[in-house]
RNA sequence: GCUGUUGUAGCUCAGUGGUAGAGCACUUCCUUGGUAAGGAAGAGGUCGUGAGUUCAAUCCUCAUCAACAGCUCCA
């Protein structure tokens, strides 16, 4: 019996039945075989030791495709399951999967605790294994045979995962002494692990659910060469470099003080000055788009959080109420500026000729946010959104998203972030009480934003049980430096608040109808922002964002007097800016001057005093040549300006 | 909030059961220098906070606060 085999080029070739991937790719090249890991069948991903029984289209897959990285780190994720049994026997396995940079192993380690020195010695003995070139080993078993086996060995978790599995599709894979519920598939041996490293230890709750038991997560990463994990080591170093917190420090943009409280960032001068220039760009971009700014206070009555709902559902969780010395008079620090808004709205009659209306606010509000949650600048619990709120009649909900998506997209653009991730965040079908409002409006609502993406030729992806409690959201998701997403801006349609509220307008039949609401914040908030912002652009901020654009070196003291003229001339023209008089060799200017990441160098001397000029150096591109002061003035007004 | 790790000068970090050190930054002096670190001297710290063990604690124990990694959460 023979069998036709399609390889990825097209062409078909004859094998016996039962000809196994390790076979296929030794029939292909020699040097293919050596690098194989897994083989795809018909899209599946197989051990390259398992039969072929039919014709099949199929894919060697080795460690440059991702589905062979993948299950390198699952046979990895074993080897560190086996080399934990082999020094912590009794050690309960939960799950250990292949994660996007390497793998780990969730266990429960009886309550003992597990240190970095644990993590080092099982290191070792991961590498020790590993060099056995154990071969993994699939078979199948029944229900009963895998629960007899676990509980003998008294795994609590993987029984209950084999609970959950249907009889007839368990198989167990073992390399060594160690056996493990799997599905597969694995690499052939361990042998091919050949570079590892224990990367960290965390808490996880089993099955992600914080009433669980907390497991001990360990993390791991392997590689098939030493080299590549010393690359992709030194590249964590580099993007550690880029990290917020580390520049934001460096470059004194911001701060945290403990006696302010946690979570609570003050912002420097420096920080101040990009924040503000991004605030200008924003305010610009939502006047031309026909929006009108409004002020609100950061506090407001208990009464309108009720009102909202928010109070039901975060009250308990949030900064409790302020009290007055009036006896049960509350006020709640504003976690959010839509009731505000909604106030706003409701100051006057609407007719549906006014809509829609749209009201922004650059609004601090203030949020609760668990301690062990705080992050940086993008996870704090004071911070500014660039909020606003569209009331629109239900018949302009579909064009106002997309002119917000339009907003959104001109601002990711003017900032050089290209690579975001549209993302439509819908209810948890399973999980329905967590939200409010009717079926039907859910629905309308979920399939506005997801038609408003489409027109806008975005590229979506939907996450379940990512929307508001009060209604779906279109959210733009960007990576930091460390590759963990974050959602900076937010789009969400809500049919919800103005019922809450009671909103009305008057249509042209003369009747009273409902506004449908959309927020939307292009930026997220200001904090967050500005933290990917530093992390994409490593520090060096566009001209136009820089605190300081241009820093003026005078050669020696003797040339101080000319360099305050400089500078005071860049001054007159709105040029930020400093003036570097200290009795230090110019060499030593310029090298500070590139650390604090300086656009551009201004240096005076001999030369350019009596010609009038200024000798040009750029951040990081070297000495440009000299050119008149005036000319340079000119030049740098046009490159300076903010994008529009 | 949970699990683990960390906390020493403005910053980055050494170090020790007998009340502390480096480099950079800072101050002063010398130097007046042409595209990434000139030289010298000086000043600067209740070793996160509180309690305990000890003749003696920055170091050991406990508690607490904060930061970091992850989990959970995210209006």
């Amino acid at each position: 019996m023979k069998i036709n085999i399609t390889l990825p080029d097209g062409s078909i070739r004859e094998f016996p039945n039962g000809v196994t991937g390790s076979e296929i790719a030794s029939s292909i090249s020699e040097g293919l075989a050596r690098v194989s890991l897994a083989i795809e069948v018909n899209g599946e991903v197989w051990d390259l030791s398992r039969p072929i029984l039919s014709n099949a289209a199929i894919k060697i897959l080795t460690w440059n495709d991702k589905a062979g990285k993948t299950t390198f780190w699952h046979s990895s994720a074993h080897l560190l399951a086996e080399a934990l049994e082999a020094l912590h026997p009794g050690v309960k396995f939960g799950i250990g999967p292949p994660i996007e940079n390497g793998f780990y192993y969730d266990v429960d380690l009886g309550g003992k605790a597990f240190g970095d020195e644990d993590l080092a010695a099982v290191e070792v003995k991961m590498k020790e294994l590993a060099k056995k070139n154990s071969v993994y080993s699939r078979k199948d078993v029944s229900k009963a045979e895998a629960l007899e086996y676990f509980t003998a060995k008294g795994d609590p978790y993987k029984i209950e995962l084999i609970d959950g599995l249907d009889d007839g599709k368990i198989t167990f894979y073992q390399q060594g002494d160690f056996v493990d519920l799997c599905k597969g598939p694995h690499i052939p041996n361990t042998g091919f692990i050949k570079a590892m490293k224990l990367l960290n230890v965390a808490g996880a709750y089993w099955r992600g659910n914080e009433k669980n038991k907390m497991l001990t997560r360990i993390y791991g990463i392997t590689f098939p060469k030493q080299k590549e994990l010393e690359e992709y080591l030194h590249l964590l170093e580099e993007a550690k470099k880029r990290d917020h917190r580390k520049l934001g420090k460096e470059l004194e943009l911001f701060a945290f003080s403990e006696k302010v409280g946690m979570g609570l960032p003050l912002w420097l001068p420096k920080g101040t000055i990009l924040r503000e220039r991004l605030e200008q760009f924003m305010r610009k971009a939502q006047i031309k788009a026909g929006y009108d700014p409004v002020v609100t206070p950061h506090i407001g009555s208990k009464a309108l959080y009720v009102t909202s709902g928010h109070y039901e559902k975060y009250g308990k969780d949030s900064f409790q109420p302020i009290h007055t010395p009036d006896e049960g008079e509350e006020f709640l620090l504003k976690p959010m500026n839509c009731p505000h808004h909604c106030e706003i709205y409701k100051t006057k009659p609407r007719s549906y000729r006014d809509l829609p209306i749209r009201l922004a606010e650059f609004g601090t509000v203030y949020r609760y946010e668990q301690s062990g949650e705080l992050h940086g600048l993008t996870r704090v619990r004071g911070f500014t959104q660039d909020d606003a709120h569209i009331f629109c009649r239900p018949e302009q909900v579909k064009s106002e998203f997309i002119k917000v998506i339009d907003l959104v997209l001109h601002v990711f653009r003017s900032l050089g972030f290209e690579n975001f991730t549209a993302q439509v965040s819908l209810r948890d079908p399973a999980n329905k009480e967590k939200y409010i409002g009717q079926d039907h409006l859910w629905e309308r609502a979920e399939r506005e934003i997801q038609e408003a993406a489409d027109e806008q030729g975005l590229q979506t992806v939907t996450v379940l049980g990512e929307a508001a409690f009060y209604g779906p959201k279109l959210d733009f998701m960007v990576k930091d430096a460390l590759g963990r997403n974050w959602q900076l801006g937010t789009i969400q349609v809500d049919y919800q608040l103005p019922q809450r509220f009671e909103l009305e307008y008057v249509g042209s039949d003369n009747q009273k109808h409902t506004p449908v609401m959309i927020h939307r914040a292009p930026f997220g908030s200001l904090e967050r922002f500005v933290a990917v912002l530093i992390e994409h652009c490593a520090g060096n901020f566009p001209l136009w964002l820089a605190p300081d654009q241009i820093a003026v070196l005078p050669i020696s003291e003797r040339f101080n007097d000319y360099a305050k003229l400089v500078y005071d001339r860049l001054k007159e023209q709105d040029i930020r800016g400093l003036l570097d008089d200290r009795d230090e060799k110019i060499g030593r200017k310029i090298r500070d001057a590139e650390t604090r990441k300086i656009p551009y160098m201004l240096i005076v001397g001999e030369k350019e005093v009596s010609e009038g000029m200024v000798a040009v150096r750029k951040h990081s591109q070297g000495d440009q040549g000299s050119i008149a002061l005036d000319e340079f003035v000119n030049r740098f007004r046009l490159e300076c300006a903010a994008p529009n």
